[in-house]
DNA sequence: CTCGTAGTTTGACTTCCATCGTACTACGGT
DNA sequence: ACCGTAGTACGATGGAAGTCAAACTACGAG
């Protein structure tokens, strides 16, 4: 039997267990927030690695996490690379609009300072 | 002369120096949550012991304190009273409807939470 | 089977942050 | 002038969070 100690079970809040203060959070980290923005640039989910961070592989393995155990993200196992794909389904159901105008805000103050 | 290192001046970032991270941040706190949304709801400044928080006096001037640094709300003196309000405006300006949503969602998730 | 690639885990380190208590300042009223 | 109310300042403290390095696991390819 293949009752593994399974390392491809991802724990995922249920929709109903996503709270603002979390979500908010989780956004609020330049890293996060631009991985986020990545994965809503692009219709099809990434791996880990298709996302460059300035930082090491186990600090992107945390941020990934972090984004996660908070309800943004869901991440799936598919061979040896694992899938990050947003959330909108969810967030749009409790927060609407929201996920939305952070992502233009993003654009937004990025317009901003390079015209700095 | 009443160069008295003045307390009565206090800082707040222009509205160029707001950063979406920032607010983000500022709100993700379940305390400033709370004191956004009081502010939000009444459409006159309140004092900061208009608003009650379950922390102490101290805690109570820290949030208030992120809050205006992180340009999301105003505040002046007004006699020994010390007057807060949103800056929706700003908020508006640069990052239109995020403010709406986040205050929409907060309210969303308490009504959620209520009939659970 | 062996190797490389992708990602995790653990532990350590540092900084940040929410909180408190106490002492302090500022202002208005009497 | 005095007192009370509103809020600040200053540590201190405990916990969370971001970061890294190094050792480890899992899977696919050759």
């Amino acid at each position: 039997m293949t009752t593994v100690t399974s390392p491809r079970v991802l724990a995922h809040p249920g929709r109903d267990e996503i709270r603002l203060e979390n979500v908010l959070h989780a956004l609020a980290d330049p890293m996060r927030l631009r991985v986020v923005r990545e994965l809503a640039a692009g219709e099809a989910d990434l791996t880990c690695s298709d996302i460059e961070l300035p930082v090491t592989k186990s600090t992107t393995t945390h941020h990934f996490r972090v984004l996660r155990e908070n309800g943004v993200i869901r991440q799936t196992y598919q061979g040896t690379a694992k899938m990050n794909g947003l959330r909108r389904d969810d967030l749009e159901a409790l927060f609407p609009g929201l996920l939305d105008r952070v992502l233009e805000a993003a654009e937004a103050q990025d317009r901003r300072l390079a015209h700095a």
